[in-house]
DNA sequence: GTCTATAAATAGATAGAC
DNA sequence: GTCTATCTATTTATAGAC
């Protein structure tokens, strides 16, 4: 019985994998945790053998899915086409994959310091990538300016009801990006 | 009893005033319509005579802080310096001034069509201003960068537990942009 | 660790008196 | 139009059996 040892983790990353899906796309505060459970085959009274609270749920669940995220294109294509996959009208419906920086931000803003702390720590994450990535060596300044270009970019893109306007807004940012 | 007809119309924009002050700041799904209508000094019961849901009064604050917002600005200032404001540390507290469009992004994102309608109209009109307070003639492109490093740059900030980075962040988001 | 049952609190919306 | 009272539903979190 090997895999007694391994089951508790395994099942905690069930749990993860269900409620970065299910934040994502509708926020903190319109997923439950009987969603979350249900959705990872579990019952309500299941959760708090593996979390001790909703928030942080939350705050694992934005860790682990910027992990992911990045482990995904671990085998790194050029940078110009990685953005362009992050400013596609694919990643803005949110279905194979959706970055928590942009989908969660004025989520986040209204969340506790332990939440606020993990996404100022992906978020630096997502700089620092973004500087090596360039090959030509960048400043602070316009390393900056590219995320917000990104992640504020995808974030306005999704509040729009404008399909066309959206796939505009994507394409200016796309462009204003020199790396 | 001539001001019999204006009561109504003055509560109506009471309740507003309150709910984009709380709304604003804690989201759609962190306020509660009670506490809505106790902030403009007035009780549950009463709020199903102004509005006939809470979402029709999220729309509905959001177009009306919006418009306050341009309306504060009437005495427009060199673009330059309006840009400045808008990019400050002092919105980004979200006291004294704040953008629904910053604000609420990822909020929105998760509201019906109504509520994504009324902010699509709001960032058109965000834009287009932006485009006529240009001197120089910028093309559509270019309208669409500057309006995503001022309201995602002002999003992003918010959500960053790190006052520094949001400075420097606010900071390089203001010098990319060229009017 | 997972389950069912339940506590305890909160919120959106409606009804009816004034 | 505004008030109090209430219905109804939902949700976080805990307790205790297995």
């Amino acid at each position: 019985m090997g895999w007694n040892k391994e089951h508790k983790p395994q099942v905690r990353d069930q749990i993860l994998e269900s409620a970065a899906q299910l934040f994502m796309n509708r926020g903190f505060d319109n997923v439950s945790i009987d969603e979350v459970m249900q959705n990872a085959g579990l019952t309500r009274g299941a959760f708090y053998a593996h979390f001790k609270s909703k928030s942080e749920l939350y705050a694992e669940a934005i860790r682990d899915a910027a992990l992911k995220s990045i482990h995904a294109q671990e085998d790194a294509p050029p940078v110009s086409e990685r953005i362009a996959k992050y400013l596609s009208l694919e990643h803005r419906k949110g279905e194979s994959m959706a970055c928590p920086l942009a989908f969660l931000v004025s989520d986040v803003s209204q969340q506790n310091n332990t939440v606020r702390d993990v996404y100022t720590k992906v978020f630096k994450g997502f700089v620092k990538k973004l500087t090596e990535s360039s090959k030509e060596h960048i400043s602070d300044q316009e390393a900056l300016k590219s995320a917000v270009l990104m992640v504020g970019g995808m974030a306005v893109a999704r509040a729009l009801n404008d399909d066309t306007l959206a796939e505009q807004l994507l394409t200016a940012c796309q462009q204003a990006i020199d790396l």
